[in-house]
DNA sequence: GACTGTATCAAACGCTTGTTTGAAATTCAA
DNA sequence: TTGAATTTCAAACAAGCGTTTGATACAGTC
């Protein structure tokens, strides 16, 4: 092989290409469907690799769902503005780590991971959807106020969140029944508008009751 | 073996044990990650009855998904009720469906093979999608009326669809989060109250526009 | 009763899987 | 320069995979 690097940063590259390779490979197959000499392949290292750096199958895919902490995304929608711009923010936001190309095995892994669970969904649950529920459930009760009850609330952030996430989860029917719709950053804008749009109705209405 | 049935009682009881076997595993571990052999074992049939009976493992997938038409439930939203009443009959059958135990494996089936296509997504179209998209699709034309645009109806289609399965697909992640919350015909009911009242007021807003 | 056809079985095949192993190459420290 | 440590490699292992095969059991027909 060519002058190789120092040994950590080696090591470190190998561990990073087998993360990358393995979070696009965990999210098209699945744990199970998955195989450790595919992602060795589009990694380009030796199938040893992943026992020597990982010490195994199980503990890549738990190291391959490490997640990028929701702070940025939870972020933009906190500020001075009022609870329904804001809302329209974090949509916009949400919307576009779900549907952006780079995003795609982070965001389709964690979907995969809602519909099909591993060991690790304790570990997404405390690191993602709690922080995400929280969040909304705080957005939410800004809008409708505290006359609507706890399970109403919950509801509505069933509602946006489905929203937002049927278009990852139905990207490739969608691909099949609509195909001169493409996703970028202009769909994306007016999605997010149109899902925004659509919820404050529904929170407004609530709220009215 | 104990005395046998007729042989084609005996054929069609074998076939329809694989099949009731392939759509749970395939439903719980997808076209990779489900195995024939697992498959043999719930069925309670040899693993050569696969080949013989459905000539291989794709050809039990693709019979496996072999569904059930939608005309049941699309006959549920028609009548001469206003169409506010009869999206809400609509929503409330579609949530029975995704949700019941006995409808499981084919909701989840079919949730799995829109994030994770296989070669059976043409015909899951042309069978599921295009005539569930076309109906919700004349329901909110009916609803919004004529000036609103062909995408932002669809929009509102994809709105609607978003938040039914949403459920289905974070069923596990749900049952850990909300360990008490039990989907009952009764919450069943009251989610689908939910997700009508919620749409019902984006859709009059983006009428009255 | 003999023969044919169908359905089921246990076993085996060739291939792929995740993991392990000993060797080789390279880096690092003394 | 030497020895230790780390990383990578090709090859092999045992197990499991989907499929095939020949045998067996039974139903159906004449």
């Amino acid at each position: 092989m060519s002058a190789r690097l120092p040994e950590t940063e080696s090591s470190e590259c190998t561990r990073d290409r087998l993360l990358v390779a393995a979070r696009e490979v965990f999210a098209e197959s699945g744990f199970k469907g998955a195989t450790v000499r595919e992602i060795c392949r589009r990694a380009g290292v030796n199938v040893a690799a992943v026992n020597y750096h990982f010490n195994g199958k199980e503990a890549l895919f738990m190291a391959a769902l490490e997640l990028e902490p929701l702070e940025n995304m939870i972020a933009s929608s906190c500020g001075p503005d009022n609870a329904e711009v804001r809302l329209g923010r974090f949509i916009h936001e949400f919307m576009l780590r779900l549907m952006n190309g780079c995003c795609t095995p982070h965001s389709q892994l964690i979907m995969r991971e809602l519909l099909e669970p591993s060991p690790a969904l304790d570990s997404i649950a405390k690191e993602i959807m709690i922080p995400l529920h929280r969040h909304l459930t705080g957005l939410v009760r800004e809008i409708v106020g505290d006359r609507v009850s706890d399970a109403e609330v919950r509801r509505h952030v069933f509602s946006l969140l489905g929203q937002c996430s049927y278009y990852r989860n139905t990207r490739e029917m969608n691909r099949l029944m609509y195909p001169e719709l493409a996703y970028d950053a202009q769909e994306i804008e007016a999605t997010a508008k149109h899902i925004t749009e659509f919820s404050l109705a529904g929170l407004k209405q609530a709220a009215g009751k």
